[in-house]
This record gives C-alpha cells, structure tokens and sequence, in this order.
DNA sequence: TAGGAATATCGGGAAAACCCGATATATATT
DNA sequence: AATATATATCGGGTTTTCCCGATATTCCTA
C-alpha cells in the first residue's frame, strides 16, 4: 500500500470520525442491527450518511477512499454496502510509524 | 496536536522522503559536517533542498510543515537552520495510531 | 557598514481535494 | 416488468495543496 496515500486517506475530518465511530458501532449506531439483518459485517452506507450529515455522495465516496487505503473492508449484502474498520492493517500501521516512518 | 494537520504533512511523498532521510543523516547527507560544524543538531536545509531537487523555497515550506506538525525539531545556528528528527513525537504517534484511531 | 550566503516569506499558476446535486447501477418487492 | 430502495459514479464549483520564482530577512565577514 502506498503510504502517501495512507496518509491522505486519514487527513481528512470527517474519514477520521467515520473510523472512530465504527469502532464501536453499538454505541455510535444505536439501530445499526435493525435494517440490516446481520451483525458483525459492519455498518451500512445510510447509517454512517445520516450521523455524518454529509450528503449520500460523499460519504459514499469517502468510504471508497479509506477502503482503497486498506483501512476498512466492505461486504456487499442484497442491497447494502457494510462497511467495518481493518483493525490489522490499522495496527500495522500503528507499528510501521513507529519503526518504519 | 491536531490529527488531521498531522496526516497532512505525513500526506506528501517528498516530506516523507525528508523524514526518511533524517533518521540517518551521515548515510543520507555524506558530507553534512562539512560545512556546519556541529553535528547532533540535525542537517541544514540546503542539504536537504539539493539532495531534493526542490527548490529552496518549497523546502523551507516543507520543513516548517514538517516542524508545525511537531515531527521534526529546528535549530538556527548562524545562518544555518538545522533540523532532526522528533522520534518522541513519532513514536508517540504510532502509539496514538495503535490506539486511539 | 556593505556585500554575500543561508533561510524565510510572498504571490501565484496548476493540480488535487472537498463536497455537492444529478444520474446510473444493483438489488429486492409486487 | 415496474417500482422502490441503497449505493456508486459523474460533472462541477469552491477550496486547498503543490511547487515555483521573486523578494525579504537574518546573520556573517571584509
């Protein structure tokens, strides 16, 4: 992965408020299991849209941008896109800052 | 330190190329005592502008990204602004990465 | 104190990021 | 097949970043 745009990925406000709160998706998305049958995949695109405020577009987009930086993995489930937070790859590159960087 | 500040000055190829560089000056920078006579302050901006390629005023921009982000330290002596590494800072930053993201 | 050398700051054109509305695509329902 | 819903992609105005040349500032030396 290129990790310039690693970097640029996470320099951005609102992607790095996305990640935070798919940390602890219970406590961020209250109904996040309710319109979406299975847990454990993640959150849906709509979820995240609405407690961001951005538009659908964005935040569509915004998703893409930390997926292609390896930072989230999506699943595509019927008519859902769930998205959930690579913890390996964001350990890794906890360690490659600070060893590598 | 603000977040996003921090991942915009990681978020450019040649200022990791200048971070890079600094973890070992003396394999980076041969003659880099040459013309400072102290060392352990870190390398001056005109050896790092020419081992760039960049002009001298974009590096001086560069370092002082590199500087307000808190990643490296400056030392003026002379007529020379000598900069190193803030590996605490770094340090401190894979640790917020692992952690806090 | 005049001139030179190292660095910092300024002004700006070009490229990229930001974020939107509109539209396209994929899937489910009837 | 037609409609509805969720998401992705497109086009673009606005802001920011990139990187430059020109100029200003700081410090040293003759």
């Amino acid at each position: 992965m290129d990790q310039v745009e690693l970097f640029k990925a996470l320099a951005n406000k609102a992607r790095l408020q996305i990640l935070n709160w798919l940390k602890e998706p219970e406590t961020h998305f209250p109904d996040y299991k309710a319109s979406c049958g299975d847990n454990s995949v993640g959150v849906c695109v709509g979820h995240i849209q609405r407690k961001s405020g951005l538009t659908q577009s964005t935040v569509s987009e915004y998703l893409a941008v930390l997926q292609r930086a390896g930072l989230v993995n999506a699943t595509r489930i019927g008519q859902w896109t769930y998205y959930q937070r690579n913890e390996t790859a964001i350990k890794a590159l906890g360690q490659l800052i600070a060893t590598t960087l």
